[in-house]
DNA sequence: AGGACTGTTTGACACTCATCGAACAATCAG
DNA sequence: CTGATTGTTCGATGAGTGTCAAACAGTCCT
């Protein structure tokens, strides 16, 4: 129901988030199926390494147009929080969300994701 | 590679499994692309509760053809075992393979399952 | 042999998805 | 203002998906 308003705080330039859903909107089947593709479970499998990064840092060998689509599609479905500042866009893992609304769930899959590699 | 051979013991009736993907040949995107559907999560849930069923003891909703299409796509995931017995499928979950390719995935998941009704 | 029962396969349909290039939008540096 | 940079959106395309009814395939029972 809700949408997301996290405080950035005040920069010097215009800084915001995009729109993603609330905690309590978040469902299983719309996570499992955001993290069902390759190209996804990478990005996801990196932001936790790395924590925070901009969404052109990543090499995953594909178009930036589809590159969007994969933020697009791990924002909307509860797992990404976006953060815009000037012409970029910083993605992080809503690890503490997550943690709410599925214990556990997150940890396991950032477990086998090494093990899957 | 290896297509699994488990020995289900002499019974009057023939009776074998159908061809599933073997452990080593798991993948953590094939496995989340199974389970990022709400059918598919809820005969994972069941059959962890009540271990083996037959496939037509499910009452989804949904025609056989569809039941029979959602079984076929949790066994080539790897995600369950079906044993032919006569007529009859019985479907269980590949708890221990899954535990040995993925540790804690599948608690995690079942655990969110839960957190999502 | 003939039915009854369980499940699969086929063919169809509408819809979604991953992907790309190209156009567009917004911001920043000169 | 002009470019350069970063990302989004649009339109297209080919592949895949969930769904069903109908036909088919085994197996069991009488």
């Amino acid at each position: 129901m809700s949408v997301k308003q996290s405080y950035t705080g005040p920069v010097t330039t215009q800084a915001s988030d995009l729109e993603q859903p609330g905690v309590e909107d978040l469902t299983l089947a719309d996570v499992m199926h955001a993290l069902g593709d390759r190209a996804r479970l990478e990005i996801v499998r990196s932001l936790h390494v790395d924590g925070e990064r901009q969404c052109g840092s990543f090499d995953l060998g594909l178009s930036k147009a589809t590159r969007s689509h994969h933020f697009k599609v791990l924002r909307e479905s509860g797992i990404t929080n976006t953060r815009i500042e000037g012409t970029a866009r910083f993605v992080t893992l809503r690890e503490g969300d997550l943690e709410a609304r599925f214990p556990g769930l997150l940890p396991a899959i950032l477990n086998a994701a090494v093990a899957d590699a």
